[in-house]
DNA sequence: GTCTATATTGCGATAGAC
DNA sequence: GTCTATCGCAATATAGAC
């Protein structure tokens, strides 16, 4: 009913095809085709296939606001860090096209990539690195620990599970239902490793 | 003077430029230009784009195989580990290229990721995965690890540092001549995550 | 082996009817 | 707002001269 009905037709369809074979892998034609709508379309609401694709990209990287959110709470830095690895887990099950936007837009950058992804990376990665020094000022943390090296370790361990997921799936079971035990585990390697005390507990 | 001369230009070159941009980023006509060479010697010596693209793959992944060298030595499970992220990180610096093609077949593949990718991904996290086992079996390692999450975060942990430079050379320092203190840095937060006493040394 | 010239296909964008 | 038909261009591949 909503003249916005094919737009947000448009944006769904792109969202998956762009993810599944990124920009140039995806033709106008076979977009307005698989959206069900005239290829003229694209041009009338976004100004041509760029235009979508930056459209595409702007709605998936919102959510990256969340961390604010996280940040903003009144708990522990170890707390913090355990929430950053929740929330991005269910980021990527909720979003499970995100994943693929974010990384060929850091190794294939498009001239969207200043704009739209590089500014949400940071200010994730920004965050997580006040967390930590937070966390060593407190003494939770270890004295030794780069910041900015121990942030990217933590994102890095969590994005590459889901990367790695169409060459690991034969032997690493992905599936959601252990994404508590993972938080867990994973919570387990990293505060393990970078807590002042070996008998922490968080 | 080779007769190869002109096919390893095309090689070279393309290796940059789909590193850059990506399989379906560059044309023929770019891509024969910029190696000097003209358009109808990509078909001549690799019978098309595609078939240039699956040899510059096969060349960057080659390398893999070097894992079988850490493995093959007669050292400690917590020793293989370290030699793992220092060749990781090497690889990294000699080859910057691979890290392209690694993502961008892993969020975008094309036909040649299962025959030329997937195998070379598979192999070392499986190796990792045996190294882990075998540092719990020797007790060396934490009881309660799961010993797949433990390799996929090591291998993450470590390529997300590279992955992430357009994103985050701002404000974190890549170059190589922090590359011996990354290593002891990783070690420090992985190692005592994993390992079963807090005090161990390696 | 290497080139130029060209065949053929598919691309993104849009004019103009409704 | 939405469509069909089409324009102009760039894509890959290759025929044929040297």
């Amino acid at each position: 009913m909503d003249t916005r009905d094919y737009r947000n037709k448009l944006i769904s369809t792109a969202t998956h095809l762009f993810a599944e074979r990124g920009l140039h892998g995806v033709s106008v034609r076979e977009l307005s085709k698989a959206a069900g709508v005239s290829i003229s379309m694209i041009s009338y609401y976004f100004d041509g296939k760029e235009g979508l694709y930056s459209s595409v990209l702007e709605e998936q990287f919102s959510c990256f606001d969340y961390i604010d959110v996280i940040m903003g709470k009144e708990s522990e830095p170890i707390e913090k860090i355990e929430d950053y690895i929740r929330w991005s887990i269910r980021r990527h099950r909720e979003k499970p096209h995100l994943l693929r936007f974010y990384t060929s837009e850091l190794t294939n950058p498009t001239r969207y990539f200043a704009r739209i992804v590089q500014p949400a990376i940071e200010k994730v990665i920004l965050i997580l690195i006040e967390i930590i020094e937070e966390g060593m000022h407190r003494k939770q943390l270890r004295k030794g620990l780069n910041p900015e090296d121990t942030a990217l370790a933590m994102v890095g361990m969590v994005n590459y599970y889901f990367l790695s997921t169409l060459a690991t799936q034969k032997f690493v079971n992905h599936s959601p239902e252990r994404d508590e035990e993972l938080i867990k585990h994973y919570m387990d390697i990293f505060t393990k490793g970078i807590s002042e005390h070996s008998d922490v507990t968080y």
